[in-house]
DNA sequence: ATAATAGTTAGAGTATACTCTAACTCAAGC
DNA sequence: GCTTGAGTTAGAGTATACTCTAACTATTAT
């Protein structure tokens, strides 16, 4: 069973462009062709397409990719090379959760001082410009522009 | 106390080249100038820019950044429109974060393979060809081109 | 057989975010 | 006072990843 190229646009939500773009540039040059040139994919193109997928969002280079495509291509003389690859793109992942956890703090203090703002009706009222995530959100009653809890 | 655009490229890590870039966007409209047209980053600047920062690093674009900024200018009025924004950033990176945990899954898988890979000496012996993350690894003896354990 | 649909290529165009150059000005140290 | 280093602007150039157009061909449905 093969699909086309409109097929596995379908399923894997890439464009025909970007299909195409992808082969041209080198990080496909597993998918066979018909006589007339049209491309067939195959279950097991569309699982090295995924892999691809998951290099290209987390981070890495099209320029990159096609390197490590090519190694796979090499067959098993690359497997060292190909290890520490994943292993690299591992720790990067991991890297970019902690910071994208660290970024998820600074943005739970945001929605609560600005929930606080808001019920305020002002941020003068709010206690701590500061950045501290872990920082109690206090309003100054004084300096309220909003009467409290409207219910 | 006041910074130089230097000092500030020195203490973030963008270079002066990108932090004008910003300016000119109109990502920094709140720095104000020396007479002599110099720019003068105080310390709130810092925390307002590393605010900046956090929004691109968590994939807002440029031009979301500065309409963020021109509501933040605005004051009061625009308190709930900011809190939503903030509200909507927040669930994207949740929504990033649990990616990046399937992307790592998948990475994770690709190490045991790749390690069994290089142990076998081929990824002919190893089983799995499948992406499932939690599918065992098991190298078939038989197709090993390699000493087992070489200890 | 023919029309509609979907594929092909080469190459141009676009979006985004920088990154650098040129020409100039300003501030500080000798 | 003069050099050095760092700042200023406008505008050009670059990198990356698409995205589309044009001209053409192949497949499918009627």
């Amino acid at each position: 069973m093969t699909y086309s190229i409109g097929q596995v646009a379908e399923k894997t939500g890439l464009s025909t462009y970007t299909l195409r773009y992808y082969d041209r540039e080198g990080l496909m040059p597993f998918v066979k062709r018909a006589p007339s040139g049209r491309r067939e994919f195959t279950d097991d193109n569309l699982d090295f397409l995924d892999l691809i997928t998951c290099l290209k969002d987390t981070g890495m280079q099209l320029s990159e990719i096609r390197h490590f495509v090519e190694l796979a291509m090499q067959g098993d003389a690359t497997l060292e090379t190909r290890l520490n690859i994943f292993k690299q793109q591992q720790q990067a992942v991991r890297d970019q959760i902690a910071q994208a956890k660290r970024h998820l703090a600074k943005l739970d203090y945001k929605v609560r001082f600005f929930t606080a703002a808001c019920d305020a009706g002002t941020e003068a009222a709010v206690s701590g410009d500061c950045e501290l995530p872990g920082q109690p959100i206090v309003i100054d009653e004084s300096l309220r522009v909003k009467k409290a809890h409207p219910a």
